[in-house]
DNA sequence: CTCTTTTTGAAATTGAATTTCAATTTCATT
DNA sequence: AATGAAATTGAAATTCAATTTCAAAAAGAG
């Protein structure tokens, strides 16, 4: 996002354009994704030490209220952030061995819940789907561990 | 479960049979399911109000661990416990309207979580997939307070 | 430039989860 | 039934992330 159409976006919303604010969106918009609020902090405190954690906190609460960010809880219970513009809607893979996150999107899964919450009178408005379990190398290295046991 | 075979079970573990582990656990198995340790503890306290939150707490772990309950989290943050007697694998629908949790079992789901893991080269152990909407009655609900909207 | 409103950042607070520790209870052994 | 080591209990303390408070600083409309 460039920064002219942050400053539109946010002097819309009746807000002020701050250093801050603008200092945070880059970094975050540019990280990886799935970061932890102290994760990011860390970043951002790295390029500006000045920047306080309350301010990102704030800042990546606001972004979530932009649909900008969306926040994630995953089984290990630490919240992170990842920016929306990667594909609107996935669901994630997580490697139980180094923590590794992959996105994914799939069709049949999203009919499949439909078809499952209608067989329950449910009507269905957002899903939570994680598969957690090895990636190829970590499978591998388990694996190779373990061999001859 | 018979309050001698929790004897037994938590004697093989090396662990003290008390009055308070077995009431805990009387009560948890009688419960609906997917309760929070407020809630369980106010239970418990009804029955026997000598038994502290942190017994509860500690007990509830203990039982998880023998197999016995199931912690989980789901959108609104809280951790739930659920007896596992309830059926060895399912997934939930959560109500946005009245909370009310059903759990449900697909094996469809199963062997699609299959299939994505694989395309990703990845191996699953477990998952978590909740699905978040309003049943029958709160869909309803709504429905009709928007009518001629 | 001025004034009002918003934002910032450090510190304080909250609330659930977990740990500590002295007193109590269990239970294997007398 | 009595003894004593080891486990358990429960209240209070601690932890730790999330959130709020509040005085000082910054934004931006006029």
């Amino acid at each position: 996002m460039k920064p002219d159409r942050f400053k539109t976006l946010i002097s819309e919303e009746g807000l002020k354009s701050t250093r801050q604010r603008a200092e945070i969106l880059d970094i975050f918009l540019n990280s990886t994704g799935h970061k932890s609020l102290a994760e990011i902090h860390a970043w951002v405190a790295k390029m500006d030490p000045k920047i306080g954690y309350t301010t990102v906190y704030r800042t990546l609460k606001l972004l979530t209220r932009l649909g900008l960010a969306a926040e994630r809880k995953f089984a290990d219970g630490e919240t992170r952030y990842e920016p929306t513009h990667e594909g609107t809607h996935h669901d994630h893979l997580i490697c139980l061995g180094c923590g590794k996150i992959v996105e994914f999107e799939d069709d049949g899964l999203e009919s499949l819940q439909d078809r499952i919450a209608r067989g329950h009178g449910f009507k269905i408005f957002h899903h939570r789907m994680e598969l957690y379990g090895y990636c190829g190398p970590c499978a591998h290295k388990k694996t190779s561990h373990r061999r001859k046991g």
